[in-house]
DNA sequence: CTGTTAGCGCGTTCAC
DNA sequence: GTGAACGCGCTAACAG
């Protein structure tokens, strides 16, 4: 194993520069206890002419923590989790921890993996999209390790969470289709397995039951994908190939819309007119595809600042009770479903 | 300062378990010496039993490294980084680091204390996209700790680095722009300190330069921003609100595309009839903007790939020559450069 | 208010 | 092939 660099100053070389006891030097640097404001001084100096820069390595291991935030996503690609990565972030640098970054893939075993990598970093918390069951929830429950769960729920997990309200959301969705006067309406969701996708084929269906039993769900319509881009694809044009093709659509989340509006393109069709669109996630620049699209927004940003909240309390006191924090969707009506009207 | 969870089980308890001595259990547990077979299945099998999970945090201390890379970005919502951040991901997992992301948001403060954080954390490397000039990297190569640049070039640095041929991608960009008909061709650019935006100023100018001296460079149709979105904003209409405004328009980063995008949009005025415009940098979903958008891409996910490909040599051997990389880039002709003609 | 002491969990000498 | 002892750099307990 490679050495690399100089040997580091420790808090001895500045303890013995400025005359005092490594113990002084700590207390300085870390503002604990009170110590003579000449000898602050002089310490200060030291470490600063010496170029002192504190291990962190030795500290965590010595407080048995480190400063450091896991945050575990399903796709570092999709700008819905970088924005909420960003939220996270802002927050956990004022409050003095690093953030890293874990990219699931949407796979339980990456996931399971990063997790245990964490552990065994002995991280102070970690925020989780969880792709896979409950079992990684469990492991970091099992080490007492705080735990904020985002985007998606976990059934039989009591735990620290920031959510959207996806049925609300899908359910004004799918209801601003009915309102602008097309009836056959599709959906693709997501994996049976997320909350979020289940929430959102909920809400959709609320919609449709609420006009009657006769316009009631049209399970011919659903479709499920696994909220990449290429599914949405897929499952377009599976919707585009029935007999009777629905005449608008409500895709559960930004990539797949993005896929659902190729496959809608590559047919000739075009929105609003031949088919109404609307896509749920923020999707960034939903103003110059064409047409401009209506979405289902969430608030992102604001997402990861409340679960970065929640796990500096969680953090501060671990037997807090469990909060459970549901952030509200905006529906921002675009071109895409909005047909010119006779 | 609380304490959260149970103990640790540690190697002494795996030994005590075993009956054997802490140091055979690192042995068997780090594949080092050899230990007779049997012990290593005892241990092996206590470990297991016993939850154990190695301590990273007192393993790197010891070890005086750690097995953490950190990667600091300009922009974590850029697409472009994403993806880079993807193949570093890859590479670093395959080879047993994981990747701290850190952004920089473009500000060399940040980026400063970024760079701090990483040196006390220890880490074995770094991947940077600097935003300042380079007194961050100095710092690091001051601390022995191995770093590769990425994206941007940083003058009187000898750094490994990964780059692009953006010179000769915005001589492509701007040459096509010239044989598709447009004669009077804008450049919007980035901050005159990072050199990328430097050498995309140099194609255009080159291309423009080789059609005649008459042709020659409108440095009157030259703007600076920033990257950011809002700046190609700006950049676009004060081009648009000239005298004698361009008939094309060649943006030298993905973001700052969508707002050239954006302001051609709300003047009414519809590329590629109206106005030229081919942006440089990957950019999601080019395909589906108004109309499809003309690009010069660079190979993200590679770039990742190699600059990880860097980090592990240099981690490997840190006094090996410096290597510089130069990927290729790539012209993507679409709809939005290129107009009917008579 | 300050210094001395001990030990966090591990990897690595050095004896045996 | 194995175990005992030491120390990585730091902070928390305890004396003074």
């Amino acid at each position: 194993v490679p050495r690399a660099g100089r040997p580091e100053t420790t808090i001895y070389d500045v303890a013995d520069h400025a005359g005092v006891s490594a113990a002084t030097v700590s207390r300085v640097l870390n503002g604990k206890g009170s110590v003579d404001p000449r000898l602050c001084d002089r310490v200060r100096a030291s470490a600063e002419h010496l170029g002192y820069r504190r291990n962190l390595v030795a500290r965590n291991l010595r407080r048995q923590q480190s400063t450091l935030w896991a945050v575990v996503v399903s796709d570092v690609r999709n700008p819905f989790f970088t924005s909420v990565v960003r939220g996270i972030e802002d927050v956990a640098q004022d409050a003095g921890y690093s953030v890293v970054l874990c990219n699931s893939d949407e796979s339980a075993e990456k996931e399971a993996a990063y997790v245990v990598a964490a552990l065994s970093e002995q991280v102070a918390g970690v925020i989780l999209s969880p792709t896979s069951g409950a079992d990684t929830v469990r492991t970091l429950a099992a080490a007492g390790t705080p735990v904020v769960l985002i985007d998606r729920e976990l059934r039989g997990v009591r735990s620290d969470a920031v959510l959207v309200d996806n049925r609300h959301g899908a359910r004004l969705a799918t209801e601003h289709l009915l309102e602008m006067g097309y009836s056959r309406i599709g959906c693709i969701t997501g994996p049976r397995t997320t909350s979020t996708a289940a929430q959102r084929l909920r809400g959709y269906r609320a919609a449709l039951q609420a006009v009657g039993p006769d316009a009631g769900p049209h399970d011919d319509l659903v479709r499920y994908g696994d909220f990449r881009r290429s599914s949405g694809v897929a499952a377009m044009t599976a919707l585009l190939d029935l007999q009777d093709p629905p005449d608008a659509v409500f895709v559960a989340n930004n990539l797949m819309t993005i896929g659902a509006l190729e496959a809608i393109a590559s047919r000739g069709l075009v929105p609003p007119e031949d088919i109404g669109v609307v896509g749920f996630d923020t999707i960034p620049w939903a103003d110059l595809v064409t047409p401009s699209l209506t979405t289902v927004s969430q608030p992102t940003y604001e997402l990861g600042r409340e679960a970065a909240g929640l796990l500096l309390g969680r953090i501060e006191d671990p037997r807090r009770p469990v909060r459970r924090r549901v952030l509200r969707t905006t529906l921002h009506v675009r071109a895409s479903s909005a047909p010119a009207r006779a």
